[in-house]
RNA sequence: GGGGCCGUAGCUCAAUUGGUUAGAGCACCGGACUGUCGAUCCGGAGGUUGCGGGUUCGAGCCCCGUCGGCCUCGCCA
């Protein structure tokens, strides 16, 4: 139908016959003559139509409106002198229209592709074929498209082979909340979507494919985010006879090729990396945003030297004190906005309070508590913090968990409200050595931090049955700007410490074989030593794009609630339908006032 | 499950903080116009203020509930 794209004509083509389809963007109308700007995904072209292209032609774009599909045949121009648009790539030419056909009339859209406001989500989500049209969502598609490219090409270049692995898969109590699709044939049986494809590239390197990769989507049925989709994409990775610098090295080397052909920037490796419990000391975060300081401080030594109830019963009964500090700015810091802080601590964090000091023009530390606080502690505080006039020191006192959370709370909610950090750049570095396990108080048992099936250090080994909480695992996670990009681990290959990790969890050997008897029987048959990693490509695309949500990089994405507003999924089914499933809905409960 | 913000014309927003007939820009409809590119000019139509209840002489505004969107804690690798 056409010879050219809407974003292809330039001086070359003048002179040119051509024919270019698109959508109708913009049209100005002088009576005589129309201007129409034509538009598909490669660009926008102007069109002219006036007497000479015939009072037919003129007739039907005069009735084009925005939207409209149209086709128009003509010859391409240059542009009068002086008439250049240099904001379009095509902005030298124009075609001079013949011929106008309209293939196909738009409804008027509630919105239109490019108005300057963005409309509320929830239209661009019910109307996403509209919202696709926006050039923005069309450049992160294409980045997309690019970054996945360019991953398998990196993979295939290494000899790694693509294998896809079931969608339709077993359940397994462990991790996430699963997605379950009944079984018609197995009676009240019921396959769950992956979580991970964790299990089968595991099997496929004792089944000797030793370097494993796939865009995989995986489905965990969880509360959402803005970076969390209930389903995703993950480039899963899966390699034998490696440790984990061998799995960093590689990802290294694919974020280097990445941020060079992305977005022209040079990485050094190997890249930055940072043990978990120096990430949680300096920063309490497991995915710390390293684009700037502001590092956490420790002061639970000199707390212990105060009479002061809150510091010093923080660290008496096992906690800690520790504090961030805000360089020279403390008079943006009106009381209110510390009130707000520590409401922001207390109601998201179940923080007890918000400490504060400024630091006054004479260099002493003042605070509503100051005088409760001994002169040697204040002292100590300045040396700590390294204190300056105008700075401001904001502390937590409560158990180090807290700390941890409140503080990196803190610490990315000012950085982003001072503009600690220019949001263009990028910061790439691994944490490494997560614990094996958590405890969980609740149940008062250890669960496993990344999954059952992690390797803990061989110099960790035989803390395993002793000190399982000191006990460190040979796993690592890719963090950019702050978010976990990526994570992996070393597996187990050797089903003696399976068994031992098992026991730990509280899985005895019957639930084991119930639940993953095939892994263990697969463990036993010869398995490689093996480990292998998952990137989150919607956040690397998210990250790599600039953009501050999930759904921005996902052509179809679900609501906060896990709604797809275009299609209204999920929906009804016929009762047909269920009783084939075998399946009964309760009916909801009428909720009590 | 908890907390917060938001919901007014097709879209983006306003409405002097409870006051009489709810406005603007864009879009839409009709008209004019041969060089625009956010075209311009003239005219027109368009509203259950998400929904339900309450307070009040009077509610877009206050209260309660509910629906929807977003952010977040819990949850989640």
């Amino acid at each position: 139908m056409r010879t050219h794209t809407c974003g292809q004509l330039r001086l070359e083509n003048v002179g040119q016959r051509v024919t270019i389809c698109g959508w109708v963007d913009t049209s100005r109308d002088h009576g005589q003559t129309i201007f129409l700007d034509i538009r598909d995904r490669y660009g926008k072209t102007q069109v002219v139509v006036n007497p000479d292209s015939g009072s037919a032609a003129l007739e039907i774009a005069k009735s084009f409106r925005g939207e409209d599909v149209v086709l128009i045949s003509g010859r391409v121009d240059r542009r009068l002198e002086g008439k250049d648009n240099t904001k379009l790539d095509t902005g030298a030419v124009e075609v001079v229209a013949e011929e106008v056909r309209l293939l196909n009339r738009s409804l008027t859209p509630p919105f239109f592709p490019n108005q300057e406001e963005l409309p509320g989500e929830d239209l661009r989500l019910k109307y996403r074929y509209i919202d696709l049209r926006r050039t923005a969502m069309q450049n992160t598609l294409l980045l997309r498209s690019q970054i996945i490219k360019k991953m398998r090409d990196y993979f295939a270049d290494h000899q790694f082979i693509d294998v896809e692995t079931p969608i339709l898969g077993r359940s397994t109590p462990e991790g996430a909340r699963d997605y379950l699709v009944p079984s018609r044939v197995h009676w009240g049986k019921f396959f769950a979507l992956p979580q991970s494809p964790q299990l089968y590239k595991q099997i496929l390197m004792v089944a000797g494919y030793d370097r494993y990769v796939q865009v995989a989507r995986c489905f965990r049925d969880e509360d959402l985010r803005a970076d969390r989709q209930p389903e995703f994409s993950q480039l899963d990775v899966e390699m034998s006879f490696v440790d984990a610098d061998d799995v960093i090295g590689l990802i290294d080397g694919l974020m280097v090729k990445l941020a060079k052909e992305i977005l022209g920037i040079d990485l050094k490796t190997p890249l930055p990396r940072m043990t978990y419990d120096e990430a949680m000391r300096r920063f309490g975060s497991d995915a710390p945003d390293l684009r700037y300081g502001m590092e956490i401080v420790d002061c639970s030594d000199l707390a212990r030297q105060t009479e002061f109830r809150v510091f010093r019963g923080a660290v008496d009964s096992g906690g800690f004190v520790r504090g961030l500090k805000i360089d020279r700015r403390a008079e943006e810091f009106s009381r209110k906005r510390i009130d707000e802080l520590t409401e922001f601590v207390k109601h998201d964090f179940a923080a007890k309070g918000l400490a504060w000091f400024r630091c006054e023009p004479d260099g002493s530390l003042w605070s509503p508590i100051s005088k409760n606080v001994e002169p040697t502690v204040l002292e100590g505080f300045k040396q700590r913090f390294q204190t300056s006039p105008g700075d401001l020191i904001l502390l937590l006192a409560d158990a180090w968990e807290v700390t941890c959370k409140g503080l990196n709370g803190l610490r990315r909610k000012l950085a982003a409200e001072l503009k600690l950090y220019d949001p263009a750049q990028m910061h790439f570095s691994w944490v490494v050595e997560f614990p094996m396990f958590d405890h969980d108080p609740e149940e008062n048992r250890w669960v496993a931090t990344h999954h059952p099936f992690t390797a803990p250090r061989p110099q960790d080994l035989s803390k395993l049955k002793e000190t399982p909480d000191a006990c460190r695992a040979q796993a690592y996670d890719l963090v950019i700007n702050g978010y976990e990009a990526g994570g992996g681990t070393i597996r187990i290959h050797d089903s003696g410490t399976q068994q031992c990790v098992f026991d730990l969890l509280g899985i005895t050997p019957e639930m084991a074989v119930n639940r993953f008897g095939f892994l263990l029987d697969a463990l036993r048959y010869g398995a490689p030593p093996h480990g292998g990693i998952a990137l989150g490509i919607d956040r690397v695309v998210m990250l790599f794009g600039g953009l501050d949500n999930i759904r921005d990089c996902i052509a179809f994405p679900k609501t906060q609630r896990a709604m797809d507003l275009m299609t209204e999924a999920p929906g009804d089914v016929e009762l047909k339908q269920l009783r084939e499933l075998h399946i009964q809905v309760e009916t909801p409960p009428v909720k009590s006032k």
